[in-house]
Order: C-alpha cells, then structure tokens, then sequence
DNA sequence: GTATCGTACAACCAAATGGTTGTAGATAAG
DNA sequence: CTTATCTACAACCATTTGGTTGTACGATAC
C-alpha cells in the first residue's frame, strides 16, 4: 500500500535538508522539545538568518513545522518526513533482498 | 552495539549522494544488475563525464564500488552505505518515538 | 601495427548552497 | 509611548554542485 507518491523533487529535498549537520541536529532537538527560532539560533554558531533559512530547508522538506506564537515562531518535528525518509530506505533495502535471494536461488539451482 | 562511527562530514555524503534523482536512480540499477561506467552513461540523457562524477560521488558515500575489469569499471551496490542511512533515520525515529512514549506518561500521570 | 572503446581528468560555466549584514514590521515589556 | 525582542526578507559573497567539452591514456579489436 503505498502510503502518498512522492515527486523526484520531493526525495530530493527530503535527503537534501538531511545532508546538513546543523540541520540533523536541529531536527534532533525539535522532536524532543520545542523550540523557537531564536532558541535554536541561541545554540549555533552562526548568524540568526543562517539557523532561520536551515528551519526553512527543513519545514520545505516536510521534517520540521513552524506555528506562530506571539511573536515567536515555535518550531516542532515532523514525523512525516522522516517517515517517508525511512519508507525510501526501506524500499531500496527490500531491492538489495530480492537481489539476495536471487543470487541464493541460482546457487541452489547450480 | 554501535557496529561503526560515522562523522558529520560522512553522514552529509550519504544524504548529498541520495539527494539527487540520477545518483538514486544508478543505485537502484546497480543493485540488481552490474553496470559499466560507459553503460550507465547510455542510460541517461547527460554525458559520459557527468555520469562518471554521479558515480564518484556515490562511491565516496559508500553506496557503490568500483572495480577494474578489462578496460571497463564495473559498479555495482554497496549494502553498507545504504544500511548505514538506514541506521541513522533509524534513531531518529527511536527519538521520536521515545518522545511519543514520554507525552503518554504524561498524560497517564495528568 | 592502427583504430576504437572505456575511462580519467582538467577547465570551464551557470545555478544552488550556506553563510553574512542590514532593514523593516509585529508583538511584548517597561 | 517607547524600547526591546522575534521574525522575515533582501542583497551580497564564496564555495559547491551538476553539467559541459576537450584531451590523454590504457585495453581491446581488427
């Protein structure tokens, strides 16, 4: 059952955003607890626009949400994206089987 | 059991190499079958040469190998590479679901 | 041998990436 | 009201990326 076709463009920008040390490490973060963009500003580094533009890679790819709060904007995880990394995952590693018992059903043949 | 230490800069390769739909599309392909360079190349509507960089940049993440066969260089997967970014997504998701279980504690206790 | 095939690699180019600073607008605090 | 905070966004810059063409060289075919 396929759960929701993703685009080339999609899985792209999927493994894109996680191709970004800053980035993975502000997904770890958001998924255990909230934060705001200046929060996660705070713990980098780097300039505010820098961590601001990381948050937008991230909420284009689908792994993090952001929702207005006063004047801040709360940033939280989102397991949908890193479902559909997983799943991609999953998919090539269910290829990699089948090539697996290809090859073991020719030796028992052989 | 950690099997084996990934730095920042390895886990970046990985996901920079699967971000991109040809390099995604020439694993799959030599997953299930072994390719030439200059066969791959035939594949795809670009040149020899930019098909050779796809195929150095999936071999410096450790998704395929190359090896010297006549005058050809025959690629073919490399299960490492792709269970090591599974592993990875892998732990997020333990994060995740580590905090799933947390915010039901809380409500059980609430 | 010579010609062809498969590969490697350099040089180049346009576009994207990851960073910066600066400006401006909304919201909260004093 | 005024000031400080948080965010958005534009402009800019250096580096990387994804592509190109051209050249060179080892291995195979004739």
């Amino acid at each position: 059952m396929v759960v929701d076709k993703l685009s080339d463009a999609d899985v792209d920008r999927l493994f894109q955003a996680l191709a970004d040390a800053t980035r993975r490490d502000i997904v770890r973060r958001v998924t255990v607890a909230e934060y705001s963009v200046s929060g996660l500003a705070a713990l980098y580094a780097m300039s505010f626009a820098a961590v601001q533009k990381h948050v937008a890679v991230l909420e284009r790819a689908s792994l993090v949400t952001k929702e207005k709060r006063g004047r801040e904007q709360i940033v939280r995880g989102n397991h949908e994206g890193l479902q559909k990394a997983r799943r991609l995952l999953d998919e090539y590693e269910a290829i990699w089987r089948q090539r697996a018992e290809r090859i073991a059903d020719i030796l028992a043949e052989g």
